[in-house]
DNA sequence: AACAATCTAGTAAGCGTTTGCATGAGGGAG
DNA sequence: CTCCCTCATGCAAACGCTTACTAGATTGTT
């Protein structure tokens, strides 16, 4: 198929050594011989077999995504600034599923990865997670992005800093009884969770409003979930006058699961949720906003840096600011 | 890091052919033999290197997804499709950008994709796509999801039956002054919008409707673009009483122009779009809902099955039904 | 003018597999 | 007992690059 190394030498009268040079910018190579190389490549229309400059160099030029799902809007809006970042270099872009607890994979991360690509970028895994902490440990290089860390460098937004936010807001509106609607139960694949609620109890405390048990439901970090969790949070003795969904789409479900008992978000119960989803505007969703794609940008970016520097490189934690948007979704309590 | 063939070879006490025959499962390996190789390359953690196998074999052992976006959930969603379909196999996913306007990329897709895949899933461009059409007369190994061609294996919704489907929806609702929001006015590279435009028209055309261009309006295929084109159709003289949005999404945006000149979706006008987007639930959407991830993972699983029957293979158009799922943004005119 | 430093380019040894070919060992058929 | 065929394995040549190392040619220094 296509055209090899030799033939370009042959034809432009140079070493294999020399067009390898050329082509990939070396220096020590005359300008004359350079042209010369890149315009008889481009005449034969070559392109340097990717397996082959691999195996010899060691470097496999991409970079992959490890993500636990791809479709969600978190998720995909995280690969694409991952994809914006590498559109302008030369780097491929490989992705794997991790940590999705419906397909469990069965080869151990290490082996898909070793040898595969280059480093990765970790979508809203924490470097505790058994698979990414064992990459860590040997020196595999990862960039986080959805979680801090101090070993390898993250972006995220400070999460406690938006469950308070989120909160505070629900407070200033003049809520009392603040329900909160989160993920599993505890789920420590997924620090945020953790964090936002963190931040949510911590604003309650500061304003001296007890924390009741019972404002509290857990569905999955879904859209369903947020249903399921409204819905129980629907059935129990004590209600809440406001919510704090942990992401959009749960609050969605959410929105879903009052409209079926017949009440409206903003007037019969005040809803938060975090992201900044895109519908969260038709859906009306007063909002805690992240730079999502930003974040998987610069996480790539980060990466690419480390992948640079090789040696002298520090662990950097970005922390990206948040915007509360307000909705209608949020409006004071009933009686006020 | 890793072992090497090698030293596995060494350890066993056989050659690198017999570890590489063993391991791969082929034939004329004993069974002892093979038992004590697999064993040997556990105990010594080897992984085959995929730069020296791909290099040696020629095969890549990777498929790519070509598509314009990722983030957009139909994208995204065909994405894991593909994913679901690779994670029971060994083959990587290598994710690259095509047909982005926004994004145009300046090496050419065949260097890009020549020994770097074995394979590509196409998402929603067409097979006259100049990169994707040159890649086909290159007889790499194609499979396209959203748009049909005989050229190679394809599936699809019949998109001129769905804008059909969606039309006699609101001619039975009533309506006669049926809107259209498209995207751009002739996008050549998304083709399911003409054929669900056609189906429009053929729906209005069957029941004696005389189709008004004035009730047309183009933007992109973006809630943005649904909402301009909105905007632009409540400026009209001839105000339609309901609306086909091409896409969930268009119709999303129409909502939000909707709401803000104090309109409501299923009163004021009737609104129906495509695709079965996971908020169109929350919207109260109407919409001709297609299994977008399914289709992913078909196309994957044909291309599969092209990369392995390599002769004897016919490309084959898998056509699959939608569903209209009624909700209340379609409803009989307001006079009804 | 002699010598060191810097360029430029070539030689060839890998990189770690896969695979065509050769070889030898069994085993059933004649 | 041969002869052939099948099975099991090894040998060694690719696969198409990258990159020490080497060496000659320039250029600069003192």
């Amino acid at each position: 198929m296509s055209a090899t190394i030799r033939e370009v030498a042959a034809a432009a009268g140079v070493s294999t050594a020399t067009v390898s040079r050329a082509l990939r910018g070396l220096p020590y190579v005359d300008e004359v011989t350079r042209k010369r190389v890149v315009e008889t490549a481009q005449r034969l229309d070559y392109v340097a077999s990717p397996s082959a400059s691999r195996l010899a160099s060691g470097r496999t030029g991409t970079i992959a995504v490890l993500t636990p799902y791809v479709a969600r809007w978190f998720f995909a809006t995280v690969i694409s600034g991952v994809a914006m970042a590498l559109t302008e270099g030369p780097l491929d872009l490989l992705l794997v599923e991790v940590g999705n607890p419906d397909r469990p994979s069965t080869v151990p991360l290490e082996q898909r990865l070793r040898s595969r690509a280059d480093g990765a970028v970790v979508v809203a895994l924490p470097d505790t997670y058994p698979e990414i902490s064992q990459l860590i440990e040997h020196d595999f290089p990862l960039t986080l992005v959805g979680s801090l860390s101090d070993r390898v460098s993250s972006v995220a937004i400070n999460d406690a800093e938006t469950g308070r936010l989120a909160t505070q807001h629900l407070i200033n509106l003049g809520h009392r009884e603040i329900g909160l609607i989160s993920g599993a139960t505890s789920d420590e694949s997924f620090t945020a969770q953790d964090d936002r609620t963190n931040g949510y109890h911590d604003a309650l405390t500061r304003s001296g409003i007890p924390a009741h048990p019972a404002l509290t439901a857990y569905g999955a970090f879904t859209r369903e979930g947020g249903e399921r969790a409204m819905v129980e949070l629907l059935s129990r003795e004590v209600q809440p006058t406001a919510v704090f969904c942990l992401s959009d789409e749960m609050a969605f479900g959410a929105m879903i699961a009052m409209r079926r008992h017949g009440l409206t978000p903003g007037i019969d119960i005040a809803l938060v949720g975090v992201d900044g989803h895109p519908q969260s505007e038709l859906a009306n969703l007063t909002t805690v906003a992240q730079p999502v794609a930003e974040m998987g940008r610069l996480a790539a970016v980060a990466l690419q840096d480390r992948l640079n520097n090789a040696e002298k490189y520090e662990p950097r934690q970005t922390a990206m600011s948040v915007e509360l948007v307000v909705r209608s979704s949020s409006a004071p309590p009933k009686g006020n």
